[in-house]
DNA sequence: GTGAAAGCGCTAACAA
DNA sequence: TTGTTAGCGCTTTCAC
């Protein structure tokens, strides 16, 4: 293997110069500089990455968390984060946790053993007691998910705001018995976009039912069930929050082949404004949110932490959403 | 920040010693072991994994290329590959290419650097030739692309006999003017498509029309746009193969729209078998391929050739394909 | 069973 | 402008 000894060698000059030309430190004379790169390039000399990053203890790579990838809301996510550490010239390494605990601490294991400089959490599993330690190895930096007083950049959206657009909007297409979706209780995000839809229905002095609020909902499959639940009630909701695209989806797509109009029968909204919205018939009023955007921002606030730039602090960034009205409602 | 030597001190022994313990290693006795391991514990000593990469010379990742991680196919088989690294305790950098060259070079550079052990290819954007000089850096296997000569693994499933059902399938339910779509022309794997819908027009005695081909078709929009190119053709074809069931939502979605009734003005057929094949009106048929196992086999396969028990050499391995009929065709 | 010592490839003080 | 030297944290001979 060549290493930079061997440059060194064939240049006569000492590997320290070698390693100035390397990493374009300035005082080294021209032909010297010119001749090392030009024997560089003649023997495919290429430096070991991993013997860099060991002596600078810098990895420039930085681990990325979300429950699974093949959700479309994540992908876009990631595919965000993975542009901006491209042109910065970072590494992403992708971590599914599949809603599990274990392995989004074994994430976390990344930061411990400096195999990554820092983390972005697009979801969260753990109570933040068990993450919070873990901030002296790194900076971790929390994105899509929201915590009431972890004291690190968050970034997401105004959840209880969008949310509360959407639940007005259906009230004003003359629904008054509207149900609504979320994923896990565990999640704050989820938690405020539930008391946006309260608090929609309180203003408009509309009635709450438990029957009509559903959790543990992620997906087309889901949205297949959710639809068997609503159709078994005997008191059903008119309108429903999805809290997703997918799950529109597959909701609407059960409720018309069982004879349901949407959005006569049944109002659905969905949550994302994923293309998928303008695939289904009808097609589906959701609310757009800038996901790429989201992994941009995110990443970028977490390289200002990493340069020394900005300590890690509190500081809570809601980027803007907008509800977009289709067929479905 | 707490090394090795720190152990050992504390403990009394040899950093070898602690090094033993650390590897599970025989030939230490079990007190120290146990008071090593206590110390271990106390202080939160964790070793430091570039360190160790670097003296091994293994960093226990690989690199996974795909041309964009927000199409559902290439999300289900990053979910396949990190599903089997995550139980063989590797890790996973997936790098987007975004349909780029110079992007897909840059990740072979991380083989060169030593920064990943090995490489999935999962698409392929550069002529062979300029792949190929990389295999003396580490091993590079092809998963979801086929090419001619390269000497290396190559898995996918049978592109060719996919298609030819697809196509037959479509023949038997009356249609005899059908079109094909492709996403790009350089992907061997496409031209066996190509090769296999050809196959069984010629089988059964039917016209080809250069018209009713189709190229750079991948996502949802493109087929909103296949559908307005067959629209204003004055020879249309009657049935198509989309190539993917993206393709095949966007385009049934604007004929159904445009007042066409698929299948029998227009009959479509997917590829992936995705989930959006149920939740679209009318419903998609398509073909299943075992998209996760193909990703959890690719892995295994290239540490395989990691770990020396199997040379890199050219071994093409199909997964089977099955057509799935619903209400599109 | 255990430890001393070398060294993986590179960068960065410091000296010249 | 250049070179000498130390050392990042760890594993692995080799000797005891």
């Amino acid at each position: 293997m060549t290493t930079i000894d061997e440059i060194a060698r064939l240049c006569n000059v000492s590997k320290t110069t070698v390693s100035r030309v390397l990493n374009n430190h300035p005082y080294v004379s021209k032909e010297k500089r010119e001749m090392i790169l030009k024997v560089i390039n003649e023997i495919d000399y290429t430096p070991n990455s991993i013997a860099r990053q060991f002596r600078k203890n810098e990895t420039r790579t930085i681990a990325l968390s979300v429950p699974s990838i093949d959700h479309p809301f994540f992908a876009q996510l990631i595919k965000g984060v993975s542009l901006q550490a491209l042109s910065n010239k970072y590494k992403v390494v992708v971590f599914q946790t599949f809603y599990n605990q274990t392995i989004e601490l074994e994430l976390l294991e990344l930061l411990k053993h400096k195999e990554v400089d820092g983390v972005i959490l697009g979801a969260l599993e753990n109570n933040w007691c068990k993450i919070e330690p873990f901030l002296k190895y790194g900076p971790i930096l929390l994105c899509n998910e929201y915590h009431h007083s972890a004291n690190i950049p968050i970034i997401g959206y105004n959840e209880f705001e969008a949310t509360y657009k959407a639940i007005v909007h259906l009230i004003e297409m003359g629904h008054n018995k509207i149900g609504f979706c979320y994923d896990t209780p565990y999640s704050e995000a989820q938690c405020q976009r539930k008391d946006g839809y309260l608090k929609a229905l309180d203003d408009y002095n509309l009635p709450h039912n438990k029957d009509w609020i559903f959790g543990g909902v992620f997906n087309i499959e889901d949205g297949f069930h959710i639809f068997e639940q609503i159709n078994n009630l005997k008191d059903s909701p008119t309108a429903i929050f999805t809290g997703n695209d997918q799950v529109a989806a597959g909701l609407i797509k059960r409720a018309t082949i069982s004879g349901f109009n949407v959005p006569k029968d049944l109002a659905v909204i969905g949550f994302d404004n994923q293309l998928i919205c303008q695939v289904v018939t009808p097609t589906i009023t959701s609310i757009d949110i800038p996901i790429i955007e989201l992994g941009q921002k995110a990443f970028l606030k977490l390289i200002d932490c990493l340069l020394g730039n900005v300590s890690l602090r509190r500081e809570v960034i809601r980027l803007p959403t907008n509800l977009i009205v289709r067929e479905s409602t």
